[in-house]
DNA sequence: TTTTGTGAGTAAGTGTTACTTACTAAACAG
DNA sequence: CTGTTTAGTAAGTAACACTTACTCACAAAA
């Protein structure tokens, strides 16, 4: 290449940090393109040099996001054991991780799910994979006979991540406190050890 | 009232009906408000005759739809003794609702949460009503010995919804079918019975 | 040293969209 | 009859997402 391939330039990192920052505001709808680039500083036919369009903004801010939390999760999970170990980090960091990061869940909780092109998106990749892990746990723990072996894998991952995400919503919608660490094990209790008497 | 109160013209509830049949088709966001109109064949200045917004709308078929789930849910209800018996039903029922109610899914699952205007409308009222109503069967269910007595209510309920809406999930953004019966039990089973050996 | 190509950024649009305003026509009540 | 209310229309308008066509700076090749 005859020019330094400089990629990511100053205007695109100014048009993110301000998309982002307007997130914390409202909701995305009522977040209009002249806002983002008088926000950034810059004009508003900028945007649409780096981003497809307004959502595609979404989905890459996303997608930083969710590499961040994607990183937590993987070394906290390397360093736990057991099955139930590691399904409780997961339990735990995920809702440490909603809890702290507003933008990044309100996005991927509310915001995004609504449209298909997300599913082609990169930040949906990472959901992807992020899923797949649990899968893969909640498999060898059947195997080394830690989780019952009548249990389907795929049902048990519906209710993790169903608990975990509904567990946030209160949080995310009305800004509520929510209580991490009793959240965190009030469900990792019911769903390993059940409810019933 | 001199004038006999006559309510729900045609104009309105051809414009519901129109919308209905458009949010099958697409997400909210895409659909017009020319469209909507033309499809019901009246002009798009009544639609603001009738609703406040294009999200009034929105919440005012969501409304309507809750109203037929609700009313199922609790003659439902009402035939089971046990808690245990009521909370099965409340899985399963609200799975078949949402599975056969694409519409209906799609708008309370995808479409209305993330703007806070929906909090103030009648539909959310209802959503109340059926949160409070699992609430109050799993505090009975606590107090009969049905249930563990040191598990929070409020965290159980979340596992209860959020693991009934995620089961839901890829059924409707991706059209696939589920299994009501087996993903039900599979639910109840994991929730009363827990998932550890 | 000049030329050429490219990435960063701008300015000024355009078509669409949600929503408004000001208006009929008819049904009824007093 | 007369005044009021309801159902519905027609013709706008402001704001929005997105496009087009441009400038400027700079770096590598000729």
């Amino acid at each position: 290449m005859r020019h330094k391939g400089k990629t990511n330039p100053p205007g695109r990192q100014k048009i993110m940090e301000s998309f982002s920052s307007l997130m914390a505001q409202k909701d995305f709808h009522s977040i209009t393109t002249a806002e983002i680039a008088g926000n950034a500083s810059v004009t508003e036919g900028l945007i649409y040099k780096y981003f497809k369009d307004k959502k595609d903004l979404l989905y890459q801010v996303l997608d930083g996001h969710f590499f961040e939390f994607q990183k937590k999760i993987e070394t906290r999970i390397s360093r736990q054991r057991t099955c139930t170990e590691q399904l409780e980090v997961i339990i735990f960091s995920s809702l440490e991780s909603y809890a702290d990061n507003r933008i990044f869940s309100k996005i991927l909780l509310l915001e995004v799910r609504n449209s298909l092109e997300f599913y082609d998106s990169s930040a949906y990749g990472r959901v992807q994979k992020y899923s797949r892990t649990i899968l893969e746990i909640i498999e060898k723990g059947i195997e080394s006979n830690e989780l019952k072996p009548q249990i389907d894998p795929y049902v048990l991952r519906k209710v993790i991540l169903g608990s975990i995400e509904h567990a946030c919503l209160g949080e995310i919608i009305f800004g509520r406190e929510i209580d991490i660490h009793t959240i965190s094990n009030g469900i990792a209790n019911i769903i390993f050890n059940g409810a019933s008497v």
